[in-house]
DNA sequence: ACGTTATTTGATTTATTTATCAAATAATCT
DNA sequence: AGATTATTTGATAAATAAATCAAATAACGT
């Protein structure tokens, strides 16, 4: 995994801080907990430093096996919940979509998606840049 | 992915399924999010249907792409009790237009305000052709 | 300090996700 | 039906998680 990704996932939450938190604060080892799971000790380990970004299933078995919900080791962090409160102003200016025609309303849309589709290219080409 | 793991995922749950609920709920393609996502649309599909096991991280992401937390994707069927009479499909394009920079944003909405002017000048137009 | 247990890290192999492109199928609209 | 759009599936290459074993640190109790 490189630094774009784990700071990638640093931005969204820390689930490895989750796993640490709530497996200390039931006074288990990461051997039992990953004996439980029939996961690799060291693996386990990886995954509480957030040196590995694992699968979902994996943080489900986890959670089982830490005797959680998977919104319990999550929520806490669920930091996209303030995020995504939609800006009001914005959100008016959006509604005036409705008030468009079906063709124009279309072509809107069009527009959205190139915009996003550059963004990607350039976010693609700057990345790019930074592995020369 | 071999069975055994793809029978692992079902008995917790299927994420898959989650995902595509919100995403139609909202009115969005695989392709407007997959975009958002900066992720193949093919392998957003395999996904959807549960043909792959995601890692966390690109959970977090399509969550945060369809405008909801994580929380609020593994408990998709709360989406519907919110669903009011308007179209809910332009709000949740808010979803993309929040991915795009400062400039590209007012860019996005002069468009808009210029279609909606247009098509103000257009319904008087008609309004007092019908007057003659 | 010593010994024991717990955790981290390294190195290697295997399994699997992801990216990409193409093509087939399904769904939708006129 | 025909056309257009959306989704699924296939094949292949590349990136990366997971399994395994070993060895180095760290943490902890006595």
């Amino acid at each position: 995994m490189n630094d774009e990704i784990r700071c990638a996932i640093k931005h969204y939450m820390n689930i490895g801080e989750q796993i640490k938190k709530t497996r200390t604060a039931k006074n288990l080892s990461q051997k039992e907990v990953a004996l439980a799971l029939e996961m690799d000790q060291a693996q386990f380990s990886r995954i509480e430093n957030g040196k590995t970004d694992p699968s979902f299933s994996t943080i489900e078995k986890i959670a089982h096996a830490l005797g959680v919900g998977l919104v319990e080791l999550v929520n806490a962090d669920d930091i996209f919940k303030e995020v995504n409160s939609y800006d009001k102003s914005i959100f008016e200016k959006l509604a005036l979509v409705d008030q468009l025609e079906e063709k124009e309303k279309s072509a809107f849309f069009s527009i959205l998606d190139a915009l996003v589709s550059k963004k990607r290219l350039k976010d693609t080409l700057s990345h790019a840049l930074n592995m020369i």
